[in-house]
DNA sequence: ACTAGATTTGAACGACCGCTCAATATAAAA
DNA sequence: TTTTATATTGAGCGGTCGTTCAAATCTAGT
């Protein structure tokens, strides 16, 4: 054998994912991630290949964590439509001023690239679609649990909740602080669809 | 006195308008936008400044076809209610095809942009506010109008219109065609907090 | 200690970026 | 017709872009 790389992969594409979040595709140069991860150009496209592959690399991370956090948070409140409340909740109000960026990763990058980048494109769209089937899943698990009614589709509910997410994370954006966010999400739980 | 400028700058504004919706600011090159509107550089700069300058009155003309189509939705059905129910599904089902690009533009920039370009921000932020105080004013006709009830806070249902057109126009683009947007509209005017 | 095979380095490439300006063309006023 | 003020042109500026690659460096196996 000889040498091994030196960097933690994991910890690059961490980096880079928020870096590519805070300022999207387009705005982010090569020379932007050299920085941040602290890697020389070489190093980067030996590991990764190119900026649209490691952008690739940084949506399937970011897609792991939300997946990953929708999780803890039904684990956390044990009762899965509350913690559905509380994964909006997080993602709404919290990481509007912890996150790189108070939008969705997966949303921006849909509203920012053209066909010119159709593969990661396709990959935002892909990964958007897995947390709706996410949702849908939780939203089974409510009413099997006797949460949600019998009468209601999950798969409805899900597009819904998908809807308001991306709604509300522009919204806060818009209106920095100044909106009723919390008051806006219990009532998403507590009127029709929901009930 | 001499020569006049040949160009039609209302045509210029409405094609680059058009270019930046479609691709969005940093995506956009001065040279993208010199064979669009069929001007050369000297030409740009002499009558726009900067390309965010232009960008700035691209967005103002976006806003400005905004408001109108919302008038022009309020007559054609003669009903404060009814036109703005038109008027959301122009816009999150129509212009998925006819437009440059099926997100609204102030909603792309605002998620687009960072501090870097404040002025921008501030100014597609601004532009939504005016976005939603014209819903607030039809909402308000329409409670004058008796289609709506008395206990209603036009100020509550003007935002949550602006939440549900963002997150429905960004759920479309991820589905393309097969969310049953018509549906989900109806919906929102059949139920809390309109009904 | 040496070697072999992998990783890391950073100068530099061609292309494109936003933008400028001296030169040229044009049309209204004299 | 000449003048004069403005509009238009496009080559080209300095800089940054994504990316490459020969050379240097490193470490596991001998």
């Amino acid at each position: 054998m000889s040498k091994t790389a030196k960097f933690d992969r994991q910890q690059v594409i961490d980096k880079a994912k928020d870096l590519y979040w805070e300022k999207g595709f387009h705005a982010t140069s090569m020379r932007n991630l050299q920085d941040v991860v602290d890697m020389r150009p070489g190093s980067i496209y030996a590991a990764f290949g190119s900026k649209e592959a490691l952008f690739k690399e940084a949506l399937a991370r970011y897609t792991e964590i939300g997946l990953a956090n929708l999780q803890d948070c039904e684990q956390q409140v044990a009762s899965p439509l509350s913690g559905l409340k509380l994964f909006m909740k997080n993602i709404v109000i919290e990481s509007q001023c912890s996150a790189p960026n108070g939008m969705c990763m997966l949303a921006k990058t849909v509203a920012e690239l053209t066909s010119e980048h159709q593969e990661l494109l396709d990959a935002a769209k892909e990964s958007l679609k897995r947390m709706e089937a996410a949702f849908a899943a939780v939203l089974t698990r409510a009413k099997a649990a006797g949460e949600l009614a019998p009468d209601k589709d999950p798969q409805e509910l899900a597009r819904c909740i998908q809807v308001q997410i991306a709604g509300l994370r522009t919204y806060a954006k818009i209106h920095q602080g100044e909106a009723p966010l919390e008051h806006m999400i219990e009532d998403i739980f507590s009127h029709y669809p929901f009930h």
